[in-house]
DNA sequence: AACTTAATGTTGCAATTGCAACATTATTGA
DNA sequence: TCAATAATGTTGCAATTGCAACATTAAGTT
């Protein structure tokens, strides 16, 4: 894990937060930020609770796109917040920090060491980020939702070092990561039991191949 | 656009190549960058001419996964470029600049202004790739072709601020693009023009709804 | 514990898609 | 210019998938 303010001590943190003129919010359980500002603009980072970023579209479906927990940055730079399409919610109590994000580029203040150990964490999570939507594509551009779950598998696999790995979220999340129909994803991943490709105990999923 | 060197005259980017030691390369058209140099983690630029990023999939597929241009910036960071499935062609002589990008973190070089002018212009760079790539996902996730084509219309149209379009690749990257036979697509295209939503004459494409 | 709500499993069926095989039209390079 | 190569268009057909409708199980709430 990469965290904005990793390398930047207490004091330097909060100089940082008053050079950016962040500001503290608490979000009680079930609310929508966009209740309470109005801007997308802005860098956002959790420091205690969680929150969950979702997309009401247009055809009325609702889908998760992302889940935010302690630590996690977000915004419209990471994932695109703007139209009335997105809810940023929280699932407990939750205190974020909001930066200003146009105020990371406008001034400069490379004369206090502390802000570009700041700006090399922001670079570095900003890869990370983007490493992680370049592993979806992948993922999405596989033809058939065998070759989908094949895939995300060999990712975890690899990730964890070995051949067993254990979901990050719940099959039905899982269909919707991979933009697959539930209930057709179900149906291929019994198919794949029953050839002995794969053993499914709740979310621990061993490879057998 | 936003360029590397972007509000950094010519004086300060030669200083900051060199604090970052970075090398300058001239690759012969339809050279692959990887048969000169054999390290991943770097930050390269194209300084001029044209590079391509192929991808040799396992089962023999040969797709690019992205254009590059003048001013364009690539990489590990960017593109994941690991693994031996990929190769960085040189479409024509094209001159680069290659940072190891280990560098990027390493030392502390906030004393001088233009360096962290440099980290704001890649900050930027970044943002706008993941802003790329969520809009790549936001298409991918559609759950039929004519959905897709759809979506990945709109974003064109909304961009250029009109009705009409210019597809910015041929048809068969399109597909390429949109994770489809191309055959598939052609048909869809040809439904949805018989359907009057949309008029197409070559690249040019007119959303009729 | 009892109830509510969410997640998972199952299956028939129609719609969509990939694949293959081929024809036609553009584009490129010598 | 003209041959070679790449891009585009077309279609039958089988495989894959989404959708709907429902049963079952698990998780959360009071």
């Amino acid at each position: 894990m990469n965290y904005l303010f990793e390398n930047i001590n207490a004091r330097n943190q909060g100089k940082i937060l008053k050079l950016l003129e962040s500001e503290y919010l608490t979000l009680p359980k079930n609310v929508n930020l966009f209740t309470i500002i109005s801007s997308d603009s802005f860098l956002g980072l959790v420091r205690t609770g969680k929150l969950q970023i979702v997309k009401n579209d247009y055809s009325g479906n609702r889908t998760i796109v992302e889940d935010l927990e302690e630590n996690a940055v977000f915004g419209s730079i990471i994932t695109n917040l703007n139209s009335t399409e997105y809810e940023v919610i929280a699932k407990e109590e939750t205190k974020i920090i909001l930066i200003d994000y146009n105020r990371l580029y406008q001034n400069d203040y490379s004369k206090y060491e502390y802000y570009n150990e700041f700006m090399k964490n922001l670079l570095k999570i900003l890869t990370d980020k983007i490493e992680e939507r370049n592993q979806r594509i992948e993922i999405l551009t596989k033809k058939t939702i065998r070759n989908k779950l094949l895939e995300y598998f060999r990712m975890l696999a690899k990730k964890m070092g070995t051949r067993t790995l254990y979901l990050p979220f719940s099959f039905t999340e899982l269909a919707d990561y991979l933009a697959v129909d539930r209930c057709a994803m179900s149906r291929e991943l019994k198919y794949m039991k029953e050839e002995g490709f794969i053993k499914i105990s709740s979310r621990r999923i061993t490879l057998m191949y």
